[in-house]
DNA sequence: GGCTGGTATCAGCAGCGAGTGATGTGACAG
DNA sequence: CTGTCACATCACTCGCTGCTGATACCAGCC
């Protein structure tokens, strides 16, 4: 039973300031400017931030002239979800199954 | 709209060790001695990290004797992954939201 | 072309957290 | 009561990571 998650989403996941971008970025798409308004980190740190976001997958850029958008990928989000939901799931059916005292 | 999640419950679960202790939890409920035989970890390292989701509320403790049986709480990952699940909503229906640039 | 504004990269610093060894505590066996 | 086993706590080190300032890059405007 593959009930797994990798760590790294997780850990991408886990910083205050990443996952509020993620949060805001859930509501909609928006360039780097917004979310120094939105989050009143500085820019450096927020790009820093984006860039962990790109590589792990969890959001994708879209240039437009001088700006860039940032769009969640809902499908990786969706899919943690769903491996927390069968850790769950697993969780409940198995609280019984107690291995003996050696 | 509350979809944020707060960072501490992810933060515990963004270790590799302690999502290993979690999804072994998950399939049946242990005490420390077996949770040394599968993860291969020290002692003390495991009992710093059942520490952890101990007060993290991830799991329930069961003194048995000698012996401390853990139970993994199928409500606290499943609140996860509900919450995970609402920002991959949120994430889905917004998608076309996209603030002009500034 | 030169300038300005938006964004990314780099280097350095500081703080947190994971891993480890020594030690304490509590329960059972003899 | 004494030894042993299961487990927890403490103190410490060290590597990772987030934050910052300086700087480079790139697109549009004059």
């Amino acid at each position: 039973m593959m009930t797994s998650v990798d760590t790294d989403l997780i850990r991408v996941l886990a910083d205050p300031l990443r996952l509020q971008i993620v949060t805001l970025l859930a509501r909609e798409t928006l360039c780097t400017t917004h979310l120094v308004e939105e989050t009143g980190a500085k820019q450096t740190n927020l790009s820093n931030h984006l860039r962990v976001l790109r590589e792990a997958g969890v959001v994708e850029t879209e240039p437009c002239g001088r700006f860039t958008y940032y769009r969640l990928k809902p499908d990786v989000i969706a899919q943690l979800a769903d491996r927390f939901a069968d850790l769950a799931e697993s969780a409940r059916t198995a609280a019984e199954n107690k291995r003996a005292c050696p």
